[in-house]
DNA sequence: AACATATATATGGAATGACATATATTAATG
DNA sequence: CATTAATATATGTCATTCCATATATATGTT
């Protein structure tokens, strides 16, 4: 069942520079962890869950608990249209401030939590 | 020289209703002038002006002049990415509503101005 | 208890819409 | 040619709603 997230919905969650940083990052990763985000963003906490917040409520990510640690990820039940603007999206912007520097900070970050993977 | 339209800005220019339908509906037909816009979505003159204002602030559409009529059409200079963006958000929307029913709309309108084409 | 995450409330600021009005271009009239 | 009217588009103002942020607090997990 692919997710309906309308149109609108989906630019106005890439609206926001926060999320447009978090979408980027999730993209690269795959998955991260509340703290992790935090930490590669440099925000508050509070900031960052309610930004996922309004993402998952949008439909555009889902979540997985694992212990004490939430880990999100884009909606794998995207529409095809939207993960294709989201690729092209990524694509676009790999290279610009602030999401190149996000992926590097988090690259560092010392003792993530699921130690996930890639970059 | 390509367009600097940040992604946020873009991703804010599609999160609203009325300029995501104007943005379809210049994708589809290539240009169109304000009354065009007007009577396909049925929305006032003045709010459809204060969106393409917006648009055209935002870097993502042109305008020309043809006697009294003004011509908007996406902006060929968009980076790449964001070009592919909107094809594929064009694809994903062509055939839901609101979309569809306004480019039957504006193809049913009596005594366009430039009568420019294509569906 | 500690740690990770979520929510509640308050607040400032921006986006939106409605209405009236202004500008610009063309057409019509004297 | 000057003036007026008509059409197309743009803008100013105001009220309202929405959004983002900060701070504080609550929930849930080990």
């Amino acid at each position: 069942m692919p997710m309906r997230t309308s149109p609108e919905i989906l630019f106005q969650m890439l609206a926001d520079t926060t999320r447009l940083r978090v979408a980027v990052l999730l993209q690269r990763y795959g998955e991260l962890c509340v703290c992790e985000l935090t930490y590669a963003l440099s925000l508050s906490q509070p900031k960052i869950s309610r930004h996922l917040g309004q993402m998952r409520e949008a439909g555009l990510v889902q979540t997985r608990r694992a212990g004490r640690w939430m880990y999100y990820r884009l909606h794998p039940g995207l529409q095809p249209w939207m993960q294709s603007a989201l690729d092209s999206t990524l694509d676009g912007v790999a290279e610009l401030a602030p999401y190149k520097e996000d992926a590097q900070v988090l690259a560092e970050m010392p003792n993530r939590p699921g130690a996930s993977c890639c970059a």
